[in-house]
DNA sequence: CCAAAAGTGTTCACCGTACACCCATGA
DNA sequence: TCATGGGTGTACGGTGAACACTTTTGG
């Protein structure tokens, strides 16, 4: 167990920590993944997860959010703490434990996201061509997908990918691109509704030589809520 | 993001990292905790869960698991990953990152836990009534239990507290320990049934002045399956 | 008036729930 | 024969799934 502090720093070595970051968006109907290409070696030039070192008097959350600024100018979402990943040789240079992070954003929430820190470049990568990926961070991802659909069944995660008013059509094709898989639209209407956890703007969206569609918003909206 | 590793180590120190296990089972109708009383400080005497130091060359679920044995004496379960703890604050020594799990027991599979290591004791603690804890360990523990409840919902966790092989009546008392609510006989046995994910043993328990009841064991004894 | 997406109800099958009595055994 | 827990079936209501046509707008 934990042995007095003196002795302790010195008796052992201490492993780097990291944090990690899996950010979800749609972007014209897919599902996409936010990456850098990495600056630095190792894996110099390679795609990965926006992330990096823990300060030393820094949370977990708010290093993850941090690197996430800093690395892409995207700041302001809400992350859900994944996994820990802890392989002894995943890192080259040292022994590296990286706490993984998810985060869903509207598709057109943010301004385009912008390279900076020792990011290199930075862009969206649909899910199903994701580049060769450094470190084990193509687990990662995979890993963050699973909980994310999972997770479609019993909260409403999915209202994470809408801007702040929306319509049910479009909510109803993000399900669809989720799940993979056409959805009954008045099914999708009567249970999306019943749940009551969406209202009406009473505005309308005209978009096209069509009938125009009502506006929802979540009632709240960065709530993430389990269903039973 | 990461910087090469000469200058890298001596420029940010790193944090400590540990694991810490939240091992659970039912003793005697109630939900019971796995604790280790400590042996040093800080919080020296205090109860805590069973962890410690992560080695430089280990795996986190071998750290886990290691210490488990080494202050316990338990070895031989399937620990899962919780969450990882790191507020900066949460040891008063230095910086610690937790990575904790969580692991169900039968109720009469282990030996009685031996105290080794630097444990002074170990012991079962009902959930209803613990001790004050070191650390964060209470708020580790509540989220475990949020996890373990949650999970009997949808997914077959809950044969991991059986033994080899269990009557009906048995699981289904678990459940109502767990769920903190009587459950009907018939419809339990029929869902649980239908699962197709236990099978009778053929073999009769003969516990009383009473019709003897039938032993099942589940067919897939380590694995926790996802129901849908 | 035509094209395109929005919006709307009903039927049916299945599943979870409620509910009460007989059975096998040891004392 | 009695006390104790083991074991069994049916009826009902609610929920999820299948399914097609009318409405509103812009061009």
């Amino acid at each position: 167990m934990r042995a007095p502090l003196e002795t302790f720093s010195y008796e052992y070595p201490h492993p780097a920590v990291t944090t990690d970051v899996v950010v979800f968006t749609i972007r014209d109907t897919r599902l996409s993944i936010l990456l850098v290409k990495r600056a630095n070696p190792p894996h110099q030039g390679c795609w990965a997860l926006p992330g990096g070192f823990l300060d030393i008097d820094e949370d977990l959350d708010t290093c993850a959010a941090r690197e996430l600024q800093e690395e892409t100018g995207i700041s302001g979402l809400y992350l859900e703490q994944l996994y820990t990943f802890g392989a002894t040789r995943r890192d080259p240079r040292e022994r590296v434990i990286s706490v993984t992070y998810y985060a869903l954003v509207p598709q057109d929430a943010l301004a385009t996201p912008r390279a900076a820190s020792d990011a290199a470049e930075v862009g969206w990568h649909t899910f199903e061509n994701l580049p060769p990926l450094a470190f084990d961070h193509a687990q990662i991802i995979e890993m963050a997908h699973r909980r994310l659909v999972a997770k479609l069944d019993y909260s409403t995660i999915a209202l994470q990918f809408m801007a702040e008013s929306f319509t049910l059509s479009e909510l109803q094709g993000v399900y669809e691109i989720l799940l993979n898989q056409p959805l009954d639209k008045r099914n999708f209407r009567k249970r999306v509704l019943s749940l009551g956890l969406i209202e009406e703007t009473g505005g309308l969206r005209r978009s096209g030589k069509h009938r125009p569609a009502r506006e929802y918003r979540a009632r709240h909206p960065r709530r993430v809520e389990i269903i039973k």
